[in-house]
DNA sequence: TAACTATGTGATTATATACTCATATAGCAA
DNA sequence: TTGCTATATGAGTATATAATCACATAGTTA
């Protein structure tokens, strides 16, 4: 049995801890907030792929494209494996795939309300 | 029956499309990715509220706060309504919520794998 | 061993973002 | 009208981020 650990001001132990998720949870969300790095997930969704094609994908220079695969490992949505000189990189949080579909959604929303503003004008 | 564009070279077409939508997504995933802003949205999933309440569960200058908000309304994630003097703000995009659960999960596991790491030391 | 390939990283520069303070605007109340 | 409150915004500064180039490293092949 786990023994709690006793918190002499609870309410604010609390507040702390929520700030802190925020802060975590904005984290990631940075991680993923850029085209290439998009290009990159939306490019692994099927499959695991080494730099040197990733790279042609993005269209983007390996060494930035490097550098963009490191973000995305060391926020845990990646993860990689050497294979001889190449390093693959795979999808670990896969979930994260679900989101893009949200976005989409929220997309093709925008793009219809202006489509709507537009025949109205 | 909708008439479709004809295309001169479909490839390429295709490919600058996917980048534009690749910086949309981004746009909008840059628009969530502030501690402050997950707040907002995390304060706003119960309900709407105004501004001077946001700026108090959030911690943060209420100048700062609008400025966040104005972030999130134009990134199609919020929407807003005046009540007399107050600014009253709502989620627009709720599916946007579902993803905070992807996160957590990814930071629950990232918690883990240290709490192993940990114990193996 | 040397030469080659794939990847990663340091340093620099350019750009973007966030916060603060002062001020502007809008609506309410006296 | 004046004074008050809620919200928004401009300007300045500080900080963070991204891209590029040069170079370093690791593994392969001859």
């Amino acid at each position: 049995m786990a023994i709690k650990t006793r918190q002499t001001c609870p309410r604010v132990s609390r507040e702390a801890g929520r700030r802190v998720v925020y802060e975590k949870q904005a984290e990631i969300l940075k991680a993923l907030a850029h085209p290439v790095r998009v290009a990159i997930l939306d490019f692994l969704k099927d499959g695991e792929q080494c730099v040197c094609d990733i790279a042609k994908f993005a269209e983007s220079e390996r060494s930035n494209v490097s550098r963009h695969l490191s973000i995305l490992v060391s926020c845990g949505v990646l993860e990689s494996r050497k294979e001889g000189l190449k390093v693959i990189y795979s999808l670990k949080a896969r979930c994260i795939m679900d989101f893009f579909e949200c976005i989409t959604g929220c997309l093709k929303q925008q793009a219809n309300e202006n489509a709507k503003l537009l025949r109205a004008i």
